[in-house]
DNA sequence: TTCCTTTGTGCGGGAATATAGAACTATTGA
DNA sequence: TCAATAGTTCTATATTCCCGCACAAAGGAA
C-alpha cells in the first residue's frame, strides 16, 4: 500500500463556525460523551490514549481517533500536538458564551439518566 | 412485488424508556427539528403532509415518513390515526418532565443560531 | 546518525444507516 | 364500487460508521 497523503493539521472551527447541529450529532454518541466529560474533569490536558477504555472494553485506536475527530471539528474540544501526544481541552467555556445552557443541559441530562 | 408484511402499528416509547441519546440524534437533524417546530406551534395537532415543504423543497414521501417515525420512536412526538391522516402533536411536557430544560436549551439553541 | 518505541492518522472493506422512487395499505367520500 | 388521499413498505443506491492494518511523526537510546 502507498501513502498519497500526509497528515492533515488539526481542523478548529472558530466559535462563530460552530453548529447546534454539529454539537448535537458529536454528543447523539455516548462514547464521545463519556471522553468530553473525561476531558472535562480532568485538571490539565489528557492525551488520547487515556481515553481508550469506555465501559470495560477498549476502543480501537482508528475508532478513538474518529471520535476525537468529531468531537474537534463540532468544536467541543481543541487538541493540541505535544511531541507524540495530543494534548485535549474542552471549549466548554466559548460554547457556553455562544450558545448558553445548551451544552450544559445536555451534560446534565446525560448525568442525571445514568440515575 | 408481493407484499408481505402489512402496516406496523405505531410505537410511542414510555417516558421512562425515552433516552437522550436518541433525543440528540433525532434532534441533530434540521429537517426533523423544522417538523418539531411546526408541530409544537401549531395549535391543533396536524397531519404529516403539512411539513412536506421544508427550506423551500418538497421532501419525498417516504423520507417525511421516515422523520417522523425517528421522532416517534425517540418519544419527542405522538402520532394518531385520524381516518386516513395521522395527527401529530408534541410530547414536550412529558420531555420537560424528565428531562428539565434539554428540550428547551435545544430548541432555543436552534432558534437562536438563526439570528 | 540509525534504530526502536509510542501515539495517533490515512486507507479500505464490510456493516449499518439514510434517501427516495415506486408499489402498496388503509381509509374516506362520491 | 371506484377514485382520491395520506402515509407506509420495499428496494436500490448512497452515505456514513467501525475497525484492522499500514503508516506518519516525534522522542529517546546507543
Amino acid at each position: 500500500m502507498v501513502y498519497l497523503k500526509t497528515m492533515r493539521p488539526l481542523i478548529h472551527p472558530s466559535v462563530e463556525a460552530i453548529t447546534v447541529e454539529g454539537i448535537l450529532h458529536a454528543l447523539s454518541d455516548p462514547v464521545r460523551v463519556q471522553i468530553l466529560v473525561g476531558i472535562a474533569k480532568a485538571e490539565c490536558p489528557q492525551s488520547c490514549a487515556k481515553y481508550q477504555m469506555v465501559e470495560n472494553r477498549e476502543l480501537p485506536k482508528s475508532t478513538l481517533s474518529q471520535h476525537f475527530k468529531v468531537l474537534r471539528e463540532a468544536g467541543l474540544i481543541r487538541s493540541e500536538r505535544k511531541g507524540v501526544e495530543l494534548h485535549n481541552s474542552t471549549r466548554y467555556a466559548e460554547i457556553c458564551e455562544r450558545f448558553g445552557p445548551l451544552l450544559t443541559a445536555i451534560l446534565d441530562a446525560y448525568a442525571a439518566e445514568r440515575q
